[in-house]
DNA sequence: CCTACATATCGAATTTTACCGATGTTTATT
DNA sequence: AATAAACATCGGTAAAATTCGATATGTAGG
């Protein structure tokens, strides 16, 4: 866990949106095609429709965040889907708090 | 207050480390010169000395961190001193807290 | 007013980040 | 086996950050 290295992640509005938007996918993302709820985190694009940006740009935001432990990233079929790391997130904070 | 704007600013080792270290001047700093205690913050050149940069990188980053309001500086005679701005700290960490 | 010191700002070189489009890889479908 | 969809990775360009040395500015003391 290293600190510098997280708050680098959240340095950029679009990587801090997406976490944000994490939090409550059914309010911030569209329904998935197939049908499959956010059990396991939103699809890559998805995420990236929400954003406006390129599938490549989404993509290497989500493995930075995932690099940090920001998130998790499960493999299912041809989909990936994305979801918050609650506890790094809880620990992050928590360590800003203590040293900050 | 601008979330990300914060984060960059503390997405830096060496600003970081300052940050931290202006908690407790006493424990991280040599004492000034002239004999002046901490309670205006401290003063450009100590730190410098401390992170062991140049004074022009140090005193851009101070100012970068003035600029996003986690530290306030006083010009004193010759010394601009530097202390943190808790209460912009705190809602920094609230802000996060909340919407992260 | 001249000098010395503390700090700020400028200009430049190097590294890193922010993006994109193109291409590769993996998986499901025919 | 061929195709298509979803995602990852590669290669490139433009912008921003990092950091320095040099120079400017502001202040105190002779």
């Amino acid at each position: 866990m290293n600190l510098v290295e997280i708050s680098k992640a959240l340095a950029n509005d679009t990587r801090m949106d997406i976490m944000c938007w994490l939090r409550d996918p059914e309010k911030h993302f569209r329904k998935h095609k197939d049908g499959k709820g956010f059990e396991d985190g939103v699809c890559v694009n998805v995420i990236k429709e929400k954003t406006g940006m390129s599938q490549s740009t989404i993509s290497h935001y989500l493995s930075n965040l995932q690099r940090v432990g920001l998130v998790q990233a499960v493999r299912v079929g041809k989909w990936t889907y994305y979801q918050r790391n609650d506890d790094m997130i809880r620990k992050y904070l928590s360590k800003l708090q203590l040293i900050l």
